[in-house]
RNA sequence: UGGCCCAUGGUGUAACUGGCAACACGUCGGUUUUUGGUACCGAAGAGUCUAGGUUCGAGCCCUAGUGGGCCAACCA
């Protein structure tokens, strides 16, 4: 028996194949190349996940490479978020590499093109330039200094070099093809003249060498196995490789480049140039504010490694074009905090509850799981007295059979606490209730073990002792925009789509345990969702994010209760069935074995009974090629003809329908069609 | 007047390379539950963009079409 094969996305499927066809394990290596131009996002996460992630499964390097050929945007601040973000992600590169590192080798190299007549120094501007260059559709023309001789192109590009012109005045091109099809094939910029201090080599330079020619040979220099990166490079990839064979030695390995999709989310955006906008605009505080998709973002607001890297892996590596949905991003935080979140009791939007029958001034420690899914995760202590908070939420002073929590009359548990019943209310002169009084059960205190102790009531409430409860300030997050698409409207700028709720702040009331939390720690507020401690917070004054509620399927119920109109889904349902049923059975007969088939047809003609003669003139349109469709529409056509006692020649277009399957080289579809 | 890439449930990815379309999220039921959470069980939902072709057999191969994406920065 052949083992279950495991599936590889079509990545793996290549370097499978090259270890196949001579690549050793040794020669595997990768690279991650982000620009320090921005904060690294969730599309960033994909994109390292790949490459990091195959560098786990091939045991192989991943080098962290910073593409820093444009002095203008790029900065050392983003040089140490990215690095701090790829760790923190629990990935481990091998070497730390700078294209800015190869400045000399790329220049020598260069200068060798020149010399091979593969490159020229251009002195136009870059209208004319482009003006030449054509478009699309149409082929670009010569420009008057392609033809410079290798003498004065030397000459030049050494002046370039040594800063003697200004910015614009002249550009290293490369000479491939002005009328190449693939329009960066057409004399491509290889340098430009930029008088700018660049963060790392400070001012050694004023020429400064573009993508294509800095990516690829960069790759080269490091011995990249294989270069990943998204689909929008796939026409760059010619030019990758005209590049590389112009420096190609033969002796070592040849680099490749290979593209997959890059990750889409809805309701959010992805491009760095907006999410700087937001950042510089004040519609956020910063590149990690939580409603950003930033990694930094993302880990403030409470999301784990653990949960990003499975979301990643979840997502899947392709080349079409995805819109991933944000609730698959949910469900990894979700899953991950459900595990190892400590469980704590807070009360977000509080009223008051008195238990009348409580000992006035008494008050009573009681013991609470921190963990249900992890006995190991232990116990603590929950303060408990006569007055408390309970949600808001939590309390209606009637309510149907559905609604479960507290109402006057009924009975509900405080958690890890005792059964308590409801008996009045005291109003405002507003009409807001201001107190709800109640009666407690003394015997049912949780984990007494008692009679009443075991008493199961419908719901559980969670609390927090009014005298014991610490204050904390709680930024609750929704999604930042409030169009599944914000970028993909061309008449609107995605600015117009911002959620003006995304961030709603507020006092809460949380359980004195909570006092010892730090930075970064994860509770889950039962009942209410995953918290962390934010950046912001200190003990004298705690703030909290939420990270992301829990499920909910209460809140997913209640809007359904309203408007409900009676819906006719019942008939419709059964109506599309026998119908259904026959296409779904008929799609395969053609590939059934010989007695499964003749058992299916016969199912076919049992509930072709009870289509209608519309239905059944559905089929005679069925492709040619589906066969099996084709056959169960004769079978249905016969079927539905004797139980309806109708002649074949009566049903429009069924002769000719059947007559085109006798004809048929299909010898199944010609059996079933001659009776 | 072009070139390249892509097309499978609502979403995303599979289908051991041509053999009864699967998994996850989401949705809807149910069981358990001192979280309307978790866990567990179940269901609905795809004729694999269209039309041809090759084949005993096509989601997979071929052709044409349709639809979508990318390509004209001295950005990466």
């Amino acid at each position: 028996m052949s083992e279950a094969h495991k599936s590889l996305n079509f990545l793996e499927q290549i370097v499978e194949d090259d270890l196949a066809n001579g690549y050793t394990r040794e020669q595997l290596r990768f690279r991650f190349p982000p620009e320090p131009n921005g904060y690294l996002h969730i599309g960033h996460c994909k994109a390292i996940g790949i490459s990091f992630g195959l560098g786990e499964k091939y045991d192989a390097p991943v080098n962290l490479r910073f593409d820093d050929t444009n002095p203008a945007k790029e900065e050392q601040e983003y040089v140490d978020a990215i690095k701090e973000d790829v760790s923190w992600l629990g990935y481990k590169w091998d070497k730390v590499c700078f294209s800015s590192d190869y400045f000399q080798q790329l220049y020598d190299w260069a200068v060798l093109l020149i010399k091979y007549g593969k490159a020229y120094v251009d002195s136009q501007s870059s209208e004319e330039m482009a003006e030449q260059k054509g478009t699309p559709t149409q082929a670009g023309v010569a420009g008057p200094y392609r033809d410079r001789s290798v003498a004065e192109n030397l000459d030049l590009f050494e002046r370039m070099k040594a800063g003697e012109f200004k910015e614009g005045e002249h550009v290293l091109r490369a000479k491939i093809d002005m009328e190449d099809p693939n329009m960066l094939m057409r004399d491509p910029l290889m340098y430009r003249i930029l008088h700018k201090e660049h963060h790392r080599t400070g001012d050694a330079w004023c020429i400064y060498p573009m993508y294509d020619w800095t990516h690829g040979e960069s790759d080269y220099i490091e011995q990249i196995s294989h270069s990943l990166c998204s689909l929008e490079f796939k026409p760059h990839r010619k030019l990758y490789d005209w590049f590389l064979d112009q420096v190609y030695t033969g002796k070592d390995l040849r680099t490749k480049q290979r593209e997959f999709a890059r990750l889409n989310l809805n309701y959010t955006i992805m491009s760095k140039r907006k999410l700087l906008r937001l950042v510089e605009e004040g519609v956020v505080t910063g590149w990690d504010d939580p409603r950003m998709p930033t990694i930094s973002g993302l880990r403030r607001r409470g999301y784990t490694p653990v949960a990003l890297r499975n979301f990643v892996d979840k997502v899947g590596v392709a080349k079409r074009e995805n819109v991933i949905d944000v609730s698959l991003l949910e469900f990894n935080i979700r899953e991950d905090l459900n595990k190892i979140a400590t469980r704590v009791m807070g009360v977000l939007d509080p009223v008051k509850l008195v238990i009348t029958n409580y000992p006035e001034g008494n008050e009573e420690v009681l013991e609470a799981d921190n963990n249900p899914e992890d006995p190991s995760a232990g116990t603590r202590y929950v303060p408990f007295s006569r007055e408390l908070y309970i949600e808001r939420e939590d309390f209606k002073e009637d309510a149907g059979n559905k609604y479960f929590r507290l109402t006057l009359g009924s009975e509900v548990r405080l958690k890890n606490a005792y059964i308590i019943k409801g008996e009045s209310v005291v109003k405002d002169a507003s009409g807001t209730i201001t107190e709800i009084h109640c009666t407690f059960d003394p015997e049912s205190r949780s984990g007494s073990g008692t009679e009443a102790s075991k008493r199961t009531v419908k719901g559980t409430l969670h609390w927090v002792s009014i005298q014991h409860a610490i204050k904390a300030e709680v930024r609750l997050y929704d999604r930042l925009f409030n169009n599944e698409s914000p970028d993909g409207d061309p008449e609107k700028d995605f600015i117009s789509f911002i959620n003006p709720d995304s961030l709603k702040v507020i006092t809460g009331y949380l359980e004195p345990f909570m006092a010892n939390a730090t930075v970064g720690d994860s509770f889950q507020f039962q009942r209410l969702g995953y918290f962390n401690v934010d950046l912001d917070s200190s003990p004298q004054n705690l703030v909290f994010n939420r990270t992301v509620g829990l499920r909910d399927s209460w809140a997913k119920q209640k809007p359904k209760q309203q408007p409900e109109q009676g819906q006719p889904k019942p008939q419709q349902q059964q109506q599309a069935s026998a119908l259904s049923t026959i296409n779904k059975l008929g799609k395969k007969l053609a590939n059934l074995p010989e007695e499964k088939r003749l058992a299916t047809i016969s199912d076919i003609e049992k509930l072709a009974g009870t289509l209608t003669q519309e239905e059944v003139i559905g089929f005679f349109g069925t492709a040619s090629k589906k066969v099996g469709t084709r056959m169960a529409g004769i079978v249905s056509l016969y079927a539905f003809a004797k139980a309806h006692s109708k002649e074949i020649s009566n049903i429009p277009g069924a002769e000719e329908f059947i007559q085109k399957a006798k004809e048929d080289k299909n010898e199944l579809l010609q059996d079933v069609a001659i009776r």
